[in-house]
DNA sequence: AATGAATGAGTGTTCATTCAT
DNA sequence: CATGAATGAACACTCATTCAT
């Protein structure tokens, strides 16, 4: 049969992609088999090269659409706040709701870099530095101001990316707490930490 | 258990698992072959059979070791220290310092759990979880005294976790800063972030 | 046969014969894709199914039309001449003057018999028999008449066709000698070759 | 089993190269595959592994071992031999006998140069030519002495080696006639064709 | 204790071919 | 007529693993 009555190409190539995503983060990149992928959305493995001419392709590709998208999305949260102390609340409830709602790939992007060939690796960090900054920046505004205190805000800012990012290790949709009591607790301590 | 029984370890098996480390922290498990592995030792693919009986093994006798060792030195760390606060400082203390100095190690049990076989897994995640445990207990006691505030020990003891764990994705020994400096950092926003 | 019955050839056809000369020429039969074929005409590779059943079809069409093109085109250019050697002499014009014309037909059809199905390869066989054999005569002939030396007309025949068909080895259109030259060159050493 | 009883690593690797040259022979180096291939030999396809690293190293491994073999050996056979006559004579039952005996090996170098890797092909090419020049340069000589009538050496030695190399297109060991008669067949040819 | 030759299952990938639209 | 989505069989190649030596 040439094709599965009804099949659109598009849909095919969102449907490999979100496979993808769940076989990765359950198995990892290099675990994962075209064949599992190809099972998975109903198709053949040889079928996944219309889409995407190779499996790095296929992780990068996923990989830096969510740094784009979460870079985007963040600069949105923040725009418009100008204190330091309402920016860094802002951005601990963003990171923490984005990280929760896309737990998948967040928890991809923080796993897989090393297997991404290196001119995608290249490109997906200098998101990712690009994402850091604006929480250093914030830190460095709020020291400045004296209404923050800490020595260095590169590394307080790596510690609480690190922090509100380990919520995706072990969030679970139907788990004990409901996003905003995970979102309050980190804020929580993360504003208290920093204040002077 | 880590080690084969009463094996103290001869020379060749500690230098695979040593290269192990590296080259699993350089390229993940998946990708780490036997063959790279048995030249990064200046031995055959086949000898590594000798010490270790399969890949997997291998994985699992790191990782379970390590943990093994962690879960003492953290409990060491800790005996005779009596109050919730210094209790908390000196868990600060330890892990970072832990973290900095087996980078490696830490930096594998944290992404291998996925390439463990089950029975390993299930080992490694019961050795983690007395671990977080640990710090589980710290928190609620100091809450239940009155001396932190927070509303949910389990969660504040995995961000905190998760801050000062993320120390090992970025840490160079040769960084701006040095493991004194980064330690004060971290254990200031932690105390400072739960201190009621 | 070498073509559908009755069909003159669609513009299609022609375009598609042509560019797979070409890519067969550069890349060989086998390693030429009917997708890179396809992006030739500026069509899609289905379509090319249209035109020939198959890959195979492809190359026997083109080669079978080649070998009685070149069968017929012989007979008329010795017909009409009687003496052994000047039929020789003719021979080697038609020849070597044929094999610069169409310089690529005649490589496949030297390089690309073996990627022949069984049929089809018996076929072409059987027309480049039917070749040789006109030379084989002509020798025969000669030395029949006395006017030719040489033990064996049919290795003597092989021997001349080899050394002829070997200019479409090298001979590029914009090269030092032009065809006259080079025609000249081959035939006054093969008529030197078998003269008595 | 991990080893074929009695097996040999350098057995297997003169089993492999020899069966390698009979089915690209048969079949074509690209048709050839690495499963018929390993088949022929009697080992797994994998295990070609351990003696050439890629398909396309054992083509290389074979023609540039054949071409130097070969340039080597007309080098001696001309040693010690002054005039362009006997020189050319020398050639003529030098190339045929060779082509003769390594006719397979032959076949593939002049069929198989399209499939070489680029460095490959271009050392190939260059062997080629240093055997070519050779026979270029008795003719030249011999043009040069008066003793041998022609235009152009060049031209000359291209299409007398085209005659010669063209016996392994059709010579089959047990054919009508012994080496020794085609061999005086085309000496007599080659040498009538360019005495003055 | 170690080697090195070999296995065999599996990998990512290619490609001629088919056919509903 | 032509497309483009899909197939499925095959390919070159890798690698954990085994075991006679």
């Amino acid at each position: 049969m040439a094709r599965t009555k009804g099949s659109v190409g598009t849909d095919t190539e969102r449907l490999i992609r979100a496979a993808a995503i769940g076989l990765m983060v359950e198995h990892g990149y290099e675990a994962m088999t075209l064949r599992q992928l190809a099972e998975a959305v109903g198709i053949q493995a040889g079928s996944v090269y219309r889409y995407f001419g190779a499996k790095e392709k296929l992780l990068a590709d996923i990989m830096i659409g969510h740094m784009e998208t979460v870079l985007a999305a963040l600069r949105e949260a923040l725009a418009g706040i100008e204190a330091p102390v309402e920016r860094l609340a802002a951005f601990c409830d963003f990171h923490i709701r984005y990280h929760i709602e896309k737990q998948a790939e967040v928890f991809l992007a923080t796993m897989e870099i090393r297997s991404l060939p290196e001119t995608a690796r290249a490109e997906v960090l200098a998101l990712r530095q690009a994402y850091e900054a604006e929480v250093v920046a914030i830190l460095a505004a709020g020291m400045a101001a004296g209404v923050f205190a800490g020595r260095d805000a590169r590394v307080s800012a790596y510690a609480i990316i690190g922090m509100l990012t380990s919520v995706c290790q072990w969030y679970r949709p139907n788990g004990r707490l409901k996003p905003d009591e995970i979102i309050a607790v980190h804020r929580d301590l993360v504003m208290a930490g920093v204040m002077r």
